[in-house]
DNA sequence: AAAATAATGTAACCCTTGTTACACAAATTA
DNA sequence: TAATTTGTGTAACAAGGGTTACATTATTTT
């Protein structure tokens, strides 16, 4: 594990911090469509993220959801950080998006850390900056784009955290978490495979720009 | 100014913080109307808000705006939080919805700070936890409700933050912080001023229930 | 191979929201 | 007080997106 944690946080953490991390941390492979945090949980560990990609969601109580955005590799969940230390329930649901590779890190640690080292108190605080950020970007997406900006920039997202950059996604997964309707999405996709952007397929789309 | 540092914050933070804070802390008055930071602005002191509310907006490159939430006394800024650590630009305005107090810190003291005072990290932590929640709160209303849902809330929230319970808003000012037209909002309104929930007037706005 | 299931394409329709236009009333200024 | 500006009310229409319904094609199961 040490070589995976060194390559992805080496930069960022001094190496008394890398090495109290390999010695209390523990190596954790999650499957695709893993579902690893519900809306209601309470979070007894914190992800440091090796490889791969999670998917961040907001639910409503209809059951309705949408996507806020991914987490990558040298990322964490900045919503898991509060609910560790303020022992309260989550407010967003984390599925893997891909196969992906984490440490986890028991809550107790994360106060010990913060008090003791530089390093991990500012890589916490940039991923709550992070996250913020990318709570902005999906408000500017629902607040001012049209359902075809937003579709598109979404595609990209997709194509962007994947292998291969495909879409590998049915009209109606791509509905869910954009919380319209599968009608509406082929439709615009249609429209945006008309406008030579994309390729579509059973089962994935292909980007052409 | 300790008297009001201690009424709104004493239960916070640790005397020793408490006087560092009165030491190096400026107290500033700021009017209703106020602008305090524009998008692009360098931050270079970080605020705790002592009465009064700061509503937070977010714009659009078309000047378009997006009200996020307010910030009331007991809360700091978390956005402010990362500018200053990170040195990087606001991607956020904030207005004084009322005149307010406010308490400025240099951003100095607050890497000092992090790593003297446990309180004041936790004050860090959930004040980016509060934050987070209260953008959650922002996705959910865009997302999931429909605008006359959107607005009761917004006229729910405006007249709690108000001196007298009442809404000192144009239809017009209102449309603008919902990102809709004025048309729209006019309509709503009456909308819900015939079920009997507010009563219009000009230039104000009352909540019956 | 036949039947069932899953994914997509598309038409027709409706509702919410956005737009344009204009009337009228209240407040401000000349 | 007359003229102008500001705020509100409302009608008529347009556009985007949500809904229902059904056809077609690909894939899986029997």
């Amino acid at each position: 594990m040490i070589q995976e944690l060194k390559d992805n946080y080496g930069h960022l953490f001094e190496n008394d911090l890398l090495n109290e991390i390999n010695q209390v941390g523990t190596f954790k492979e999650v499957p695709e469509g893993f579902k690893m945090i519900s809306i209601g949980d309470y979070v007894k560990a914190m992800p440091l993220l090796i490889s791969g990609a999670i998917k961040i969601l907001r639910e409503d109580n209809d059951g309705d959801e949408l996507l806020l955005y991914f987490l990558e590799k040298g990322d964490t969940c900045a919503m898991t950080l509060t609910c560790c230390l303020g022992q309260t329930k989550s407010e967003i649901k984390a599925i893997a998006e891909t196969d992906a590779k984490l440490i986890m890190i028991p809550i107790q640690k994360m106060e010990e850390w913060s008090a003791k080292y530089k390093s991990w108190r500012n890589f916490v605080f940039e991923s709550y900056h992070n996250r913020l950020n990318e709570m902005l970007e999906t408000i500017d997406s629902i607040a001012f784009l049209k359902m075809d900006e937003r579709l598109l920039k979404y595609l990209n997202e997709k194509a962007r955290v994947s292998e291969d950059g495909t879409i590998r996604n049915t009209h109606q997964e791509i509905a869910y978490e954009l919380h319209t309707s599968r009608v509406v999405i082929s439709r615009l996709l249609k429209k945006l495979e008309n406008l030579g952007e994309i390729k579509l397929h059973r089962n994935y789309i292909t980007l052409l720009k």
